[in-house]
RNA sequence: GGCCCGUUGGUGAAGUGGCUUAACACACAUGCCUUUCACGCAUGCAUUCACGGGUUCGAAUCCCGUACGGGUCACCA
C-alpha cells in the first residue's frame, strides 16, 4: 500500500484562524495514523497578498501545538521546493502539456471583455461562465497575438456535457454537471498559475495521497479530477470538512478577534487544550472520552466520522477544556502562561517571587485562562475594594459589624503572619463572635476581598498581608 | 438566479430501520460535601430529532416536497 501522505496548504498571510487549524490537525492525525507524512506547502501564488514573516509565523504556530512537519520549507524532503512561487516553471511545463494534448488553450480575452460579458451575465441573472471565445484559434492566430505582445492565460477546456463525480469520504458521492463547470483559468497572464492548478500538479508531483480541505472546493473537485484524468494520474482521496462558524453563526474570520489561534495563545490557553478543544468540533470519537494527547489522538482519529454540517466555535466549552489542563500543569508552567499577565496588569515590583508563585497556585483550579488572573486577582493591587449589591445585602445583616471588629483584633495581635495563625483566627472569632459557617466566612471575605467568591480565605488573608487586611476591616 | 451541502436541546454531539419513552460533554438550575464561596459529587434540563407528506408492522434513521442556513459560480486561495 501507498504511504500516506497529507498536506497543510496555507497561504501566506501571517494569520491563522482556529478552522485553519482544525485543518491543520485533522490532516496531520489522518497522516499520523498510517504512520504517513504531513507536508507543509505554501501557497504564494497570489503576488499581492504575500506577507513578511509568514512562513516562519506558520512553522511557530505548528510547533507550539506539536504538529511535527516532515517536509516543507524548512525542511528537508525531496519533493521541494515546497514554496510555489519557486515552482512557477512546473506549472508552465504542465500547462503547455495540456495546450499540446488538446486538453487546455490559449486566451487573449481582456479584462474589459470579460467583465462586459459578467455584468450581463448578471443582469439576466445567469451564472457567469467563459464563453469558449479563444477555444478555436489557429495556430497561426495564436502565433501572430503572441508575437504582438498580446497577453495571455491558458484557460482548461472542460467537457460540455454529461456528469462528473467523485467519492468523498465525509460528503459520499458528489455529482455535478459538466456544463456547469467553466473553462478555468490555469497559467494566468503573469506566468503565475491559480490555485485550481497549482494544487493539483502539487498534489500528484508531491505524492499526495489524501487531500484534505475547507468544503468550500466541493463543487470544483471535479475539475480538478479533469486534470487528473487528462494527465492520467491517479487521484487522490479527498475528504472535504465542515466549516467552523463563530457564536454568530457567522464564518470565522479576522474580524472575530479571538477565532485566531495565535490571540488564544497570547491570552494564555495552552495549545494542547486548543488542539484537544479543536478535534472534537465536528469530530466525534468512537468512545464518551473527551480528554486526549496527541499521541491518543493519532491511534482513535478516523476521518469517517468527521461531521457534514458546519459547527459553532464555543468558547465556554474551550474554557472547560483549558481549564481541565490547567489543573493538571506543573508550576514553572503555570507561571508561564499567568504571570506575562500579570505583569501587564500589576505593579509586581514590590512583591517576591515567593509571593506570586503561591497566588498563581491558589488560583490554579480557579482560571480557565492565563490571562483570567488578571481579573481574578485584582483584589490584590487595588486600593479600595467595593462592594457590589449582593455584598451590601449580606453586610447589612445583624451582628456583621460584631463579627468584623472580633476578627480584626485577632489579626491585629497575630505576630507570625502564617496561613494556620489566620486560620487560628476564624476560629478564634467563631468562638468570641458566637457565629459559624456561612456567618462567620461571608463577613470576612466580602470586607476582605469584595467578593462572595474565591479560594481558600486563610490563604487569601495571608497574601495580602497584615496590614492591608486591618485596612480593610477598619 | 443555477448548482452543491447541511438542519438532533442555549452549545458541541452520539445515533445509519426495532436495544432510543434520544447517549455523553459544556452551559444552566437544585441538592450534598467542605465550619463559607469555589472545587468535587449527585440530580434535573429535547414526550422528541426544521416542517409537511409518503414507504414500513415499526423512522431521528429510507423517499418526496417546503422552509431556513451555508457554500460555489474570479487572471483569490
Amino acid at each position: 500500500m501507498k504511504k500516506v501522505r497529507t498536506r497543510f496548504a496555507p497561504s501566506p498571510t501571517g494569520f491563522m484562524h482556529v478552522g485553519n487549524l482544525r485543518t491543520a490537525i485533522f490532516e496531520y492525525l489522518i497522516a499520523k495514523h498510517d504512520s504517513g507524512d504531513f507536508i507543509l506547502r505554501i501557497e504564494d501564488t497570489d503576488q499581492t497578498r504575500k506577507v513578511d514573516g509568514a512562513i516562519d509565523f506558520i512553522y511557530n504556530t505548528l510547533n507550539l501545538c506539536n504538529i511535527h512537519i516532515d517536509e516543507g520549507p524548512n525542511n528537508k524532503g525531496e519533493f521541494g521546493p515546497y514554496i510555489q512561487s519557486e515552482r512557477v516553471h512546473l506549472y508552465k511545463e504542465y500547462a503547455h502539456k495540456l495546450v499540446e494534448m488538446g486538453k487546455a488553450y490559449y486566451c487573449f480575452c481582456t479584462e474589459e471583455r470579460l467583465e462586459k460579458l459578467r455584468k450581463e451575465a448578471d443582469e439576466n441573472n445567469v451564472a457567469f461562465l467563459y464563453d469558449g471565445h479563444c477555444k478555436n484559434l489557429t495556430k497561426e492566430e495564436i502565433e501572430e497575438k503572441i508575437k504582438n505582445g498580446e497577453k495571455y492565460v491558458i484557460r482548461q477546456k472542460m467537457p460540455k456535457e454529461g456528469i462528473s463525480s467523485y467519492e468523498d469520504l465525509v460528503y459520499g458521492e458528489i455529482k455535478v454537471e459538466n456544463k456547469l463547470l467553466e473553462d478555468q483559468i490555469l497559467l494566468k497572464s503573469d506566468g503565475y498559475p491559480t490555485y485550481n492548478f497549482a494544487n493539483v500538479i502539487d498534489d500528484h508531483l508531491m505524492n499526495i495521497t489524501h487531500v484534505i480541505r475547507g468544503n468550500e472546493y466541493v463543487m470544483s473537485t471535479p475539475k480538478y479530477n479533469l486534470l487528473y484524468d487528462a494527465f492520467g494520474w491517479e487521484k487522490p482521496t479527498y475528504i472535504h470538512v465542515s466549516m467552523v462558524l463563530g457564536s454568530d453563526g457567522q464564518k470565522l474570520s479576522k474580524r472575530n478577534g479571538d477565532a485566531s489561534f495565535m490571540d488564544l495563545y497570547n491570552d494564555g490557553y495552552l495549545p494542547e487544550a486548543v488542539i484537544n478543544y479543536l478535534v472534537m468540533l465536528g469530530w466525534s470519537p468512537e468512545t464518551n472520552d473527551e480528554i486526549f494527547t496527541m499521541n491518543e489522538l493519532i491511534k482513535i482519529f478516523d476521518p469517517k466520522r468527521i461531521s457534514k454540517s458546519p459547527s459553532v466555535f464555543d468558547i465556554k466549552k474551550l474554557n472547560w477544556v483549558n481549564a481541565h489542563y490547567i489543573k493538571k500543569l506543573e508550576s514553572d508552567k503555570l507561571l508561564e502562561i499567568t504571570l506575562p499577565h500579570l505583569k501587564e496588569a500589576y505593579d509586581l515590583s514590590n512583591k517576591t517571587d515567593e509571593w506570586i508563585s503561591e497566588l498563581v497556585n491558589l488560583y490554579k483550579d480557579h482560571i480557565s485562562y492565563g490571562k483570567e488572573i488578571v481579573e481574578v486577582t485584582d483584589l490584590f493591587f487595588k486600593e479600595n475594594i467595593e462592594l457590589d449589591s449582593e455584598c451590601t445585602e449580606f453586610m447589612s445583616a445583624e451582628g456583621i459589624d460584631n463579627t468584623i471588629s472580633v476578627f480584626a483584633s485577632e489579626i491585629e495581635n497575630i505576630t507570625d503572619w502564617t496561613v494556620e495563625n489566620i486560620n487560628t483566627a476564624i476560629m478564634n472569632t467563631k468562638e468570641k463572635a458566637g457565629v459559624k459557617g456561612k456567618m462567620l466566612f461571608m463577613p470576612i471575605r466580602i470586607k476582605v476581598s469584595g467578593q462572595m467568591h474565591g479560594p481558600e480565605l486563610p490563604n487569601t488573608i495571608h497574601l495580602l498581608g497584615k496590614e492591608t487586611v486591618l485596612n480593610r476591616l477598619k
